[in-house]
DNA sequence: GAAGTTAATGTTATATTATAACATTGTTGT
DNA sequence: ACAACAATGTTATAATATAACATTAACTTC
C-alpha cells in the first residue's frame, strides 16, 4: 500500500491539471503531522496563511495574504503576515520566490530538498520541482572554490506548455 | 598571443585575490567595445554606474549607487539609478542579484551565459560563475514539462573559503 | 497552581526598494 | 531645419519589509 508520503510526492505541483483540493488537503495534513513531530506550533494564523497558500494556484505576495487575513478576522498589520510566512519558510512548509517577492506552499514538505521554481510569465503560475543537490554541477563548482552552500535559489522564468500552446510564439 | 577576451575570461571574479583595478579597467573597455559594436549608448551616467559596480568588491544596492552618484555631480532621484541599472542589466553588462536586491558588474560581458552567484553571508562578497545551460539538469527538467526558459536565476548563499578559514565552524 | 520563563501576537512607526507619470533635453536621420 | 525617438529630469507615490516595544499565551519547575 502506498504511504501518504508517496501520495503527496506524486502530486507535486506542476502546470498540469490536478485535483487541487485534494492536493491542498493532503499537504495541510502533512504540515500538521510535521509540526506535531517536531514540536512546532501551527497556530491559527500560521495555519490560515498556509491554507491561503495551498488554496492559491499562483504565488501570493505578503500583502495579498495580509488582505485575505483581514477579511477573515485576523489582525492585518504587515508583521502578522511576515511572521507567519517566516515560520512556514523556516520550517520548510513554504518557499519564498525571490524573483517575484512572493510565497508558495511547499509541495514536498517532508523531504529535504533544494527546490526549483519554474515561473510562467504569462499565466503567473509556478511549478515547484527539485533536483538533488549532491553531485550537481552547482555542488561541484562550489566544492572547487571551497564555498560552503547553505541555501540555494534556483528560479527560471519563461512560458509554460499551456501558455505556449495558447499563444504560440 | 592571448586575446583581450581570453584575458578577461581568466579574470572572472571569485573570492580569490586578484588585481581588481586591472580587472575593472579591462571590463570597462570591454563594455565600451560592446556598446560600440551594438550601437548602444554608454552615456555618462550609465558609464559612471558601471564604474561604481566595477570598483566595488561587493554588490551594490540601487540606493548605494544613488548616494555615490549624488556625490559625483549626477542627479540623484531613484529613477536615475534604476534606469542606468536597467540598461546595464538588459545589455548584459551587469546582473541583478535577486536574493539581496543588489547589482554587480558582469564579469563576462561578451559571452551569452547563465550566471550563477555565490553569495558569502559573512564577507558579503559575491562570486560570479556560470554553467552552460544546454543539457543541464535544469534544461532537461524544463524540456520534460514543456517549459520554455527565458531567464534563469541561480544564487547560492553560504560561506566562502576565506571566511570559513577565518571563522571555522 | 503560582511564579518564572520563553514563545507568540499586537501595534505603531518607519525603513527599504521600486515605479508611474509627465516634462524637458539631447541625438539621429532626412 | 525638422521630425522622430532616446535619454534624462523631476515629482510623487507604490510596494515590500522590518525595528521596536507592549501584551498575551504557553510551557516548566518547583
Amino acid at each position: 500500500m502506498k504511504s501518504k508520503k508517496d501520495e503527496i510526492g506524486s502530486l507535486a505541483v506542476t502546470f498540469r491539471e490536478h485535483d487541487h483540493a485534494k492536493c491542498a488537503s493532503l499537504l495541510l495534513d502533512a504540515a500538521r503531522d510535521l509540526c506535531a513531530e517536531r514540536g512546532l506550533r501551527l497556530t491559527p494564523v500560521r495555519e490560515k496563511v498556509l491554507k491561503l497558500l495551498l488554496k492559491s494556484h499562483a504565488p501570493l505576495g505578503a500583502y495579498d495574504i495580509l488582505a485575505e487575513l483581514s477579511t477573515s478576522g485576523f489582525r492585518a498589520q504587515p508583521p502578522v503576515a511576515y511572521r507567519a510566512l517566516d515560520f512556514l519558510v523556516e520550517n520548510g512548509l513554504a518557499h519564498r520566490i525571490e524573483k517575484i517577492n512572493a510565497f508558495v506552499a511547499c509541495s514536498q514538505p517532508h523531504a529535504k530538498h533544494s527546490p526549483i521554481f519554474m515561473i510562467c510569465n504569462d499565466c503567473e503560475q509556478v511549478a515547484e520541482t527539485s533536483i538533488k543537490s549532491q553531485g550537481s554541477s552547482l555542488d561541484r563548482t562550489a566544492r572547487a572554490i571551497g564555498f560552503d552552500i547553505r541555501h540555494t535559489v534556483v528560479e527560471v522564468e519563461g512560458l509554460c506548455a499551456a501558455c505556449r500552446e495558447r499563444a504560440p510564439l
